[in-house]
DNA sequence: ATAAACTATGACGTTGCGTTAAGGTCAAGA
DNA sequence: TCTTGACCTTAACGCAACGTCATAGTTTAT
């Protein structure tokens, strides 16, 4: 049996966070008889280390009472959704990094190229990585797949759907000023959805992936920076915005 | 001169938020004589909107009142510091993705070897690719350098250097637990860079670029993980941190 | 016995608003 | 003119996850 004092040190927390645990119902220890101070057992201590794993991942407390507390598929499904969410912050923190960059250019006056030229190889190295995540997620056997699809169409078919696809991509331009998350851009994704299926039918994580590589590849980055500048990265938080909202 | 709501459909944000702005100072309209309506001008237009810009770039709104009230070059400082601190939050959460696809994968059983086996090739292909964008981070005048530097040394120092060095990497598996913000991290990393002087002397965006590069370059990153699957993001999260409390 | 160290609960502060609530003001229609 | 409804005001609680006192009882060491 442990004190406050004696678990807190143990797990490298506050008293006031065990406190509050137990104010919250998260970790409730039992109580002596004699004066009221909190008992804590082993358990406790192994079910507060599981608590500071998920914390450690940015679960949100109700979030993680929940897991806790159902079976072992349950918590799988959690895990792929956070997976989701924090592919979502990672897509906002990097065109946030891409904003700050264009700014501090844009105020310094294009000033110090060189050293910005240095700066954008990082940033390009860094997302070539991104790139092998998202095609990790691809099955080899789809990808083939797809060239046939693509490659039975006729050349004016072939253009058609291409124009359809440009159009798609304007309109989500036009809705780049309302936001990501925005009816009008989810709408986009949605048509843009439905406009890879000449493709082939990727599911909802492939969907992202596709965005990702789309914004990551500096091959296909080439055609959406001629439409617009930002046009990949939204596209990439739109989407990965769109696929954890639908997947749950 | 526009009301509360005229702003509010204006710019898209909702009532209470330009009560809120002008409660904390941020935004302060004028005020009607007659019934204390508040009434905002053109200016205050143009404040909001750049009270707007910082906000969707994740600043503190105390932090934006400074700034908008500050000298153009304070702002670029500014942003050059919340490039570093955004770095930090994108490392941060690129291990944490990382730890989820540990996590799933465990708590799955390791089904999906075969699957990342498959992978392999992948990589293994791009390598050639990662090493030239490497290459091309460096000035090449200083990638030189570093060679001459490296190569005047005898054989027997070499390995001392290189002892010295995979000692500074076990002191940081060491230190793991601790978090990449714990003091003892913070003295890994600044051993590592009295030690990168052996090769070179980097300044901190250099240091942070070359933490960054042993973390996704699958090349150096082999090493690494030889030592500890997860040394290299910790690493980089730490020079993160280093770096971003060195320049402030 | 007394001080130091520990325990308890309660309550306010933090950030950026969302959300009622309770009540004034103004223009328009019956 | 009276009423309705859209707008305006301030005030105050709620949210997440605790940190930080404050006040008071308990245990332990000397």
């Amino acid at each position: 049996m442990y004190s406050v004092k004696e678990l807190s040190t143990l797990a490298g927390v506050s008293v006031r966070t065990l406190h509050y645990y137990d104010q919250i119902g998260l970790l409730s220890p039992t109580r002596s008889e004699h004066n009221g101070y909190r008992q804590y057992d082993d358990a406790a201590l192994l079910r507060l280390q599981q608590i500071l794993f998920y914390r450690e991942l940015d679960f949100k407390l109700s979030d993680i009472k929940e897991l806790l507390d159902s079976p072992a598929f349950e918590q799988i499904t959690a895990l792929e959704h956070h997976w989701d969410a924090l592919w979502t912050r990672l897509a906002r923190i990097e065109r946030l990094i891409k904003t700050v960059e264009d700014t501090i250019q844009h105020l310094k006056g294009e000033k110090e190229m060189s050293k910005r030229a240095l700066f954008q190889a990082f940033s390009e190295e860094q997302q070539s990585a991104y790139a092998k995540q998202a095609e990790q997620q691809y099955d080899p056997a789809t990808v083939r797949e797809s060239n046939r699809k693509w490659q039975s169409y006729s050349a004016e078919k072939k253009q058609a759907i291409l124009d359809e696809g440009n159009q798609v991509y304007v309109d989500m331009i036009a809705a780049m000023p309302k936001g990501a998350d925005s009816p009008e851009a989810q709408a986009c994704v949605e048509r843009w959805r439905a406009h890879m299926n000449y493709f082939w039918t990727p599911n909802l994580d492939q969907l992202l992936g596709l965005a990702t590589m789309y914004s990551q590849s500096t091959d296909f980055k080439k055609n959406f920076d001629a439409l617009h500048p930002e046009l990949a990265g939204f596209m990439r938080e739109a989407v990965a915005i769109y696929v954890e909202t639908l997947k749950r």
